[in-house]
RNA sequence: GGGCGAUUAGCUCAGCUGGUCAGAGCGCUGGUCUCACAUACCAGAGGUCACUGGUUCAAGUCCAGUAUCGCCCACCA
């Protein structure tokens, strides 16, 4: 179900600096054009993500698009306000807020994080009121002072007792505030006194209500000083606490400097530093809504995937805050509460004709709209079609699994979770899976401000310096363009990079990772499909004998099991990127690299009608199974090549999308251990004899023989057998068993076997030497550290039987193996 | 101040419940245009698994501490 939330403020910004480009203001505008003009806007841009998405081959339902501005969504938003506030849920209040003075609104706790910056604390004598002495207070924010209605010490503090219930002098304004003893002021920090600002203070606004000091505002909605602040009226806030410094300073009331790194506020949409201010705002009471959604948590009915998420939920969850939901913006669900001429509050679903109390007809709606996640917390249910109850309720809530970033855990996990126990009684979804956040190459998070984040269509489509304007001069590894690296390229490098649990420090030379694997698949389609003829019947491998399976069809059918298995396993246990890993090997190093050379001794014209039709049944085959399972990683290559295989290999006839197609399960009966053990050995043969001719350097054209001694007859059999392989991986011409060792010959040991490679004339016996003494001087090694542990009686005596046992047969064979290339070594000579 | 995570080859990352001597891709070196793929194939070099202790017969793998980096939270005296 595609969609998107309608980020009142960020989208009223961005309207606005339009507006501004033409000298406009929103007031200039007016509340209904100006809205116009952001419908417009959206209309424009807000598909961007969307094709972005559709483009990246995202399998959305694209027919059941939603808005959270629109009609049925703005109903779900009006039902919750009001059963909320008809529970006592919500409520209206003057209080503290976190207000942005560019955006003039306020703002969540959320939506106001902090930032450290480096800063100062300002230490601040106030002479007291009656005779001498001064009382000492320190602040990082000095133009707050002008605010200052009270001192706090500790009631225990014996250092101020008797200053308690006194009076100071606050300078530079001349007011007398009481000195009052309150726990919130800590004898440990600074002197151990601390001003009290009520109104531009979060404690200080707790301490005034207990103290019931007058709440004096100094800055406006503006980050303006007030009339309050005397002399300074009419300063920003920065300005004015460098003349409140300076004057300090000149009348000799600064008691000391320190350096000190602060944790700052800042708006999340424009970065502004938030000011906390008193206003008259709407809260939601979050604790009653938190207490089951921490239960469904902790019981398991939802399950975070990382776990170690779960932490950040409950700390936030167990410490919530209320919530404070208007904004002071236009574009958003306006507040469904009217004001009638007599102040009478209206709380109401549909718009009121009359105040239901004195019935004047005279009603003026809150002009304030709501905080977005005030819808969004209800996607769950209002996409789809609550508060009625519809089919569409009933099939699809809860959902499965929510996949989104670890940042928005507090804006929209928790919140949709709460919502959806409040109002449908049951949880929005089981799993909740934390993808990566994508930084940029120095590790810094993609933003806007910095820039730093491509458009994943260039990264598709390819781009020129040109068409990346700005963004190539800002970033160094795209100042050439970008190639074009295709959807697929992108999904399946993406979900190959990403760590579990951890961030991800993207370059789109990354992507060349899924370009390559894409690259690679689509060539061995090609292969395979060249390879079948018109009149070709491929069979279904259920319906071949197991005797007419070659070894190698078993063994490909017995990893195919094991790559399907593995692949489900990552995926169930949303382990996305070993999901791809287990695919990737299977399709690259066992499909690839091994099974298709080895169809092709059976593929060519000269084989045997039948061996050829069962072996382009299990190419096929694997390949279908192959396409299938990658598809949920790359969709588009998967879903065209496998519209190119034949219909016979497809499991539904004239279906026209690899979609409906169910996802391969492990097949038991395919698992054949003794193919496995077979092929295994076969594969050691040949990457020895690869070995030998890569390192003396045998040219690449020549054949060579293998000379096999001590070879058990199963094993002899097996390399007979394996000869047309083994001849066309390896250039083996023939292969030979005897006792006696060939002389000048390359040698290696694979399993109890020794193998040589009769090279006369040809081979470098220095090089040869080299090759043994390497392997002998590594085994010799491993040896030895084998037999400490077998010569240690505690070894023996706490390890399990079974480890015992391993280590002990473990090292016969590394004997065995050495005495074989001791023996090839010195028949060199 | 509190919490969490990371630290493994030049780079990006795998290494689950401790018992093959550490793996992949890229990059690098050497060799191949072998009739699916040079976006490929073959071979090779490259790591005191951040540091210090500890537990254990045995530790990248468990515990504690240190360092560096990152994230989140916290009332900005």
């Amino acid at each position: 179900l595609p969609g998107r939330a309608h980020a009142a403020i960020a989208t009223q910004n961005k309207v606005e600096k339009m507006l501004a480009a033409q000298g406009k203001t929103r007031n200039d505008l007016g509340r209904e054009r100006f809205l116009e003009r952001v419908w417009e806007w959206k209309r424009k841009y807000g598909g961007i993500i969307l094709e972005q998405l559709r483009r990246l081959g995202a399998s959305c339902d694209w027919e059941r698009e939603r808005f959270t501005m629109d009609e049925g969504l703005s109903v779900a938003v009006r039902e919750v306000f009001v059963r909320l506030y008809e529970k006592g849920l919500i409520y209206r209040d003057r209080a503290l807020i976190n207000w942005c003075p560019r955006c003039k609104t306020a703002l969540s706790d959320e939506e106001s994080p902090g930032k450290e910056l480096p800063g100062k604390l300002w230490s601040i004598a106030y002479p007291l009121a009656d005779g001498d002495g001064e009382i000492v207070v320190a602040t990082t924010r000095p133009e707050t002072m002008l605010g200052d209605t009270a001192v706090a010490v500790h009631p225990s503090d014996e250092r101020y007792r008797h200053l308690v219930g006194r009076y100071a002098i606050l300078p530079l304004v001349g007011r007398r505030i009481p000195i009052i003893a309150d726990v919130h002021a800590d004898p440990e920090k600074g002197s151990g006194a601390v001003k009290i600002t009520p109104a531009h203070d979060f404690d200080d606004f707790q301490v005034g209500l207990r103290h019931q000091l007058p709440q004096v505002v100094v800055i406006d909605e503006d980050g303006k000083m007030t009339a309050e602040a005397g002399p300074y009226q009419g300063l920003d806030r920065m300005e004015a606490r460098a003349r409140v410094l300076r004057d300090l300073e000149q009348q000799g009331l600064l008691r000391g400097v320190e350096d000190q790194v602060t944790p700052i506020p800042h708006c999340y949409r424009c970065d502004t530093v938030v000011e906390p201010a008193l206003s008259t705002q709407w809260f939601v009471r979050m604790k009653p809504l938190a207490e089951p959604a921490i239960r469904v948590v902790k019981e398991g009915k939802i399950r975070f995937h990382p776990p170690q998420h779960q932490e950040t939920y409950f700390h936030w969850m167990e410490n919530v805050r209320d919530w404070c939901i208007s904004r002071q913006i236009w574009w958003g669900h306006r507040i469904p509460v009217w004001y009638c001429d007599r102040q009478h509050m209206v709380v109401s679903r549909v718009t009121p004709s009359s105040c239901p109390e004195c019935g004047s007809t005279s009603l003026r709606q809150d002009e304030d709209v709501l905080d977005t996640w005030f819808s969004s917390w209800l996607w769950p249910f209002s996409t789809l079609g609550w508060p009625e109850r519809t089919r569409d309720l009933e099939v699809f809530f809860p959902g499965d699994t929510l996949v989104t970033g670890p940042d928005i855990i507090f804006f929209w996990v928790a919140r949709m979770i709460m919502a959806s126990l409040e109002f449908m009684g049951d949880i929005p979804f089981r799993d909740v899976y934390f993808h990566s956040i994508v930084r940029d190459p120095e590790g810094r998070k993609m933003s806007k401000s910095l820039g730093n984040s491509p458009d994943p269509l260039w990264l598709i489509d390819g781009a020129t310096v040109e068409e990346l304007g700005e963004f190539a001069k800002k970033n160094p590894s795209y100042a050439k363009g970008v190639p074009a690296y295709g959807a697929d390229a992108l999904r399946i490098s993406m979900v190959y990079l990403t760590p579990v649990g951890g961030d991800i420090r993207f370059d789109h030379t990354l992507v060349e990772f899924g370009q390559r694997f894409a690259n690679k698949l689509w060539n061995a389609a090609r292969l395979v499909l060249l390879n079948v003829r018109a009149e070709d019947e491929p069979l279904p491998v259920e319906e071949i004998r197991a005797e007419e399976l070659s070894l190698v069809d078993r063994w490909i059918l017995s990893r195919l099991r094991a790559a399907v298995e593995a692949v489900r396993t990552a995926l169930q246990e949303f382990r996305f990127s070993d999901a791809t890993r287990a695919l990737y090997k299977f399709v690259w190093n066992e499909y690839c690299d091994w099974y298709l050379e080895f169809a092709k001794e059976h593929l060519d014209a000269s084989a045997e009608p039948r061996r050829r039709q069962v072996t382009l049944s299990v190419v096929l085959a694997v390949m279908e199974r192959i396409l299938r399972l990658a598809h949920p990683f790359v969709p588009f290559i998967t879903e065209e090549l496998w519209q190119a295989l034949p219909a016979g290999c497809r499991r539904v006839q004239g279906v026209a999308s690899i979609m409906v197609q169910s996802y391969p399960q492990p097949e038991q009966t395919l698992s054949d251990a003794h193919a496995e053990e077979a092929i295994a050995l076969v594969q050691e043969v040949i990457n020895a004899v690869r070995n030998i001719r890569g390192e003396v350097r045998v040219p690449p054209q020549a054949r060579v023989s293998l000379i096999v001694q001590w070879a058990e007859a199963r094993h002899q059999e097996l390399l007979r057998e394996s000869l047309p392989y083994m001849a066309r991986l390896a250039k083996v011409a023939e292969v030979k068993f005897e006792t006696a060792r060939p002389r000048a010959a390359a040698s290696a040991v694979v399993g109890r076997m020794s193998l040589f490679v009769p090279l006369e004339g040809v081979i470098d016996l220095e090089l040869e030497r080299g090759r043994l003494r390497k392997e002998i001087e590594r085994l010799t090694g491993q040896l030895e550290t084998l037999n400490v542990r077998l010569n240690n009686r505690d070894f023996l005596a706490r390890a399990s039987q079974e480890v015992v046992e391993r280590e002990r047969q473990k090292k016969s064979d590394f004997e065995a193996r050495l005495g074989r290339l001791q023996m090839c070594l010195s028949s060199l000579d």
